[in-house]
DNA sequence: CGGAATCCGGGTGGATACTG
DNA sequence: CAGTATCCACCCGGATTCCG
């Protein structure tokens, strides 16, 4: 069962260093930090925006509630991903911004804003046909990741 | 820490492109392709052991059910990141293997792989901080993001 | 071995109203 | 402006059971 599989064949990717106390990978471990629907794209636009204020970080990353937006903003802080200012003024001034870490991790994730940017004819392809209601998929779609899909 | 400005101005990240039908940015439709708590995981060990059966799949990525990884796997699939090939054997066989658009796309998560190897130290320290309730975040935590990726 | 179907609890996260 | 508090629908995801 070696050389007539119809599946090519691809050349590996770099090695994960698989063997780490608790995580799986390093890819886990990191996934473990940015789970949470928004937090990618929270640190994404604080690397990219500067130190921004809490409105102005709100209306960027659109479809955030209050709620959740100071929910994963404090888990980020208390993490050590991003730095919260309170300029203890009237009216309220606050801003946020990242840390070290947090930048290096917002880094990271410029390979995934790429790809998206790349093939995103594809993902929208993708992402119509999942709207119109497939009919190989009927039960396995609706129960995916189709709450977000509301088109802005 | 350093004798630096609170708020450090970091050097802009290359942009994302920001105007795009329906997404945020590019970030936000691949975000959307890997929403789901095991899909990067299962990208990422294709990307490395090439086409690979179902169980062995599924020992990779250790703790998930057998419904998850179906699911995902049938969501990956429709969405062109992986092709599977059923060999209509007895006992059955069935691998899994990346497309190109899904090899893109796990080379895209090199770099989280690589910022959890190198900070490992300090995401392990968080955690464990975390498992030990941490005073200063009474709520935070426990209704928190903590634990999943909401795969939205 | 590789799946599919069903039940079900709990967490996620949205909406709304309110505060300083 | 910058949050906080509360309610609750809904979906994730685990366990179990059954099928080809």
């Amino acid at each position: 069962m070696s050389s007539d599989h119809p599946n090519p064949v691809p050349s590996p990717l770099p090695s994960c260093t698989p063997t780490l106390p608790g995580f799986t990978c390093g890819l886990d471990a990191t996934l473990r930090v940015i789970a949470g629907k928004w937090k990618p794209l929270i640190l994404y636009f604080l690397a990219q925006r500067g130190p921004i204020r809490y409105g102005e970080l709100r209306r960027a990353v659109r479809d955030v509630s209050d709620k959740m937006l100071i929910q994963q903003l404090k888990e980020l802080e208390a993490d050590g991903l991003v730095k919260r200012t309170d300029y203890r003024e009237v009216p309220p001034r606050v801003d946020y911004g990242l840390t070290p870490l947090g930048r290096g991790l917002a880094e990271a994730l410029v390979p995934l804003c790429v790809w998206g940017t790349e093939n995103i004819a594809e993902v929208t392809r993708l992402f119509a046909e999942r709207e119109a209601g497939d009919d190989k998929l009927p039960a396995a779609r609706t129960a995916g990741t189709g709450k977000e899909a509301s088109p802005g």
